[in-house]
DNA sequence: TTCGCGCTTTGACCCAGATCAAAATGCACA
DNA sequence: TGTGCATTTTGATCTGGGTCAAAGCGCGAA
C-alpha cells in the first residue's frame, strides 16, 4: 500500500507529528525533501548499525524499536504509533532494529536536508524537543514496569497503555467498556515487557478467566471495567495523571 | 557547601551543560535568573508531585530520579551526574522523586524566565534537545538491562557505565586498570538495576572472588582488566560504540 | 477439505533471584 | 574505648517466572 496524497492538509498526523508547528511555507520546504515508504506487517524497516539516511514520522501503523543481545535475547525499547518520530538528526547509523509490527506507512525526510532545515526552522526543533521529552517520560514509566512489576502487573500496564493511546488517537470512548485491536503478537508483548511468550499467554488467560478482560478472537481486547484493569497495574489508583 | 563563584568562566560544567552553546551575552541573561543550591548526601531535592519552580544543571555530585509504587517498591529511572539537566521546561510539578545521592550542588534557573529565554535563545533549546536524545538512548540501554539481563550482567553493566562516565569527566585513564569511587549504596544499586540489595551484595562478592573487580573499602572499585568486566555484561565484545 | 504453518495455549518441572533472618563491619560520637 | 546505628555480608529457604515439551487453533493455499 502506497500513501498517495502528498498533501499535508489531509495528513492524519498533521497536528501531532514533528511538523505540527510548521507554517505553510515550512511545509512546502519539508515537502521537497519528503517521500513515503510502506512496509507490510513483520517486515524490517532497518537494522541496528545500518546506514540511515532519513528520519521519519509514522503516518499509519505501528513500528517497534528493539535491541538484541548476541545470544538472541531481545528487548523492545520503543513502540512507535502514528505521529511518533523515527531516527535521530545527526546520527548516521541506526541504533536499534526497527520492525513494522503492523502494516506501516512512514513519511520520510532525507536526513541531511532535514538537519539543515532544523537550524533555521525553530518550530521543528521545538516540537522534536517536546516529543523527545514525552518519549523519555514514557521510557521511565516503562523502566518501572520492567524493573519492579510482576508479570500480571506488566500485562495489565501494557493493556492500559495501549488502550489509552488508542483512545487518544481514535476518540471513541466506547459506550460499554473500551475495546481495541491488539497490534502485538504474544512474542512482541513478551519483548516489550521482559517476559517469555508463555508467561504472557498464561497471564492473559488468567485475566480473561477472572473477567478483568475479554477476548474476541485472539487479537481484539475488550475491557469491561477500565478501573478494574487499572487496579491490576500496581499504579496509584488515580490515573497518576500529573502534568 | 555553597558554590561561591557566580562566574561561568570557571564553572566545571560550562562546556557540557545546557548552557554549553551560549554566548557571553546569553550567559549574562542566564546569570540573572540563576542561583545555586546544595544538598548533603541522602537529602531529598524534591518529591514527585511537588511544585517545581526551577530547572537546574548538576554542577557537582550525583542525584537520582526515582519512581515509587504505593507498596514501597522503588525503581530508579535516572542518575544525574555533573552537567546533567534536572526538570522539564513547561512542567509545573515534579514527575519523580529526586534525591541527592552524594553531596550535590545545583545551578538552578527560575523556571518561568528560563522558559521565556528558551524561545529566543535557540542555543539553549538545541543543546537541551541533544542532551534529551542522549538521555533517551541511555534509558533504552537501561531498559535492555532491566528487561533481559541476569543479576551478574546487570552489576557488570552498571560498573561499566559508572566507570565510563567517570572516565569521561575526570580524564584519568589510570595506569594500572581503572578505578573509581562508587557513589551508590547497595540499595541504590538495587533500585537502579531492579534487584534486591542482597542480590547486589552477593553478585559483587562473586565478581570480587573471581577477581573481575577488587574492592578498597566498601566503596572504591578497582577494575584490573576492563575487557574482562565488559565480557560479563552480555553486550557485544566491541564496546558497541556506534554513533 | 485437507494440509501446512504460524501463533497460541497448556502442562510439568526447575532455577535465579526474592525473602526472611542473623551476623559482621565500620564509623560517628560520647 | 565503647555504644549505637546504618550498611553490608552471608546463610537458609521459598517461589514467580523461565524452560522444555506437546497440543490446540485458525487461516491461507492447493
Amino acid at each position: 500500500m502506497t500513501f498517495d496524497s502528498k498533501d499535508c492538509g489531509t495528513c492524519p498526523i498533521r497536528h501531532r507529528a514533528v511538523c505540527a508547528r510548521c507554517e505553510t511555507d515550512e511545509l512546502e520546504t519539508l515537502d521537497a525533501i519528503k517521500f513515503y515508504r510502506s512496509f507490510e506487517a513483520g517486515q524490517p524497516v532497518i537494522w541496528s548499525g545500518d546506514n540511515m539516511d532519513f528520519v521519519a514520522s509514522v503516518v499509519t501503523g505501528v513500528a517497534s524499536l528493539s535491541q538484541a543481545m548476541e545470544d538472541g535475547r531481545t528487548q523492545m525499547v520503543g513502540l512507535l504509533l502514528p505521529s511518533d518520530f523515527l531516527g535521530r538528526p545527526g546520527r548516521e547509523f541506526a541504533a536499534y532494529d526497527v520492525v513494522a509490527v503492523s502494516n506501516l506507512t512512514l513519511c520520510c525526510f532525507r536526513r541531511k536536508p532535514f538537519e539543515k532545515m532544523m537550524i533555521n526552522t525553530p518550530h521543528i526543533g521545538q516540537r522534536l524537543l517536546e516529543m523527545t521529552l514525552d518519549e523519555l517520560d514514557a521510557a521511565r514509566e516503562w523502566m518501572l514496569i520492567l524493573g519492579r512489576k510482576t508479570a500480571r502487573e506488566k500485562i495489565a500496564s501494557l493493556l492500559t497503555i495501549l488502550a489509552r493511546r488508542e483512545a487518544s488517537l481514535a476518540l471513541q470512548t466506547a459506550e460499554n467498556g473500551t475495546s481495541f485491536e491488539l497490534p502485538l503478537t504474544r512474542e512482541a508483548m513478551a519483548d516489550y515487557l521482559g517476559l517469555t511468550l508463555e508467561t504472557v499467554s498464561r497471564q492473559i488467560s488468567a485475566l480473561k478467566r477472572e473477567n478483568v478482560i475479554q477476548l474476541e478472537g485472539k487479537r481484539k481486547i475488550i475491557i469491561p471495567d477500565f478501573d478494574a484493569l487499572m487496579a491490576e497495574t500496581g499504579d496509584d489508583a488515580d490515573g497518576g495523571v500529573m502534568a
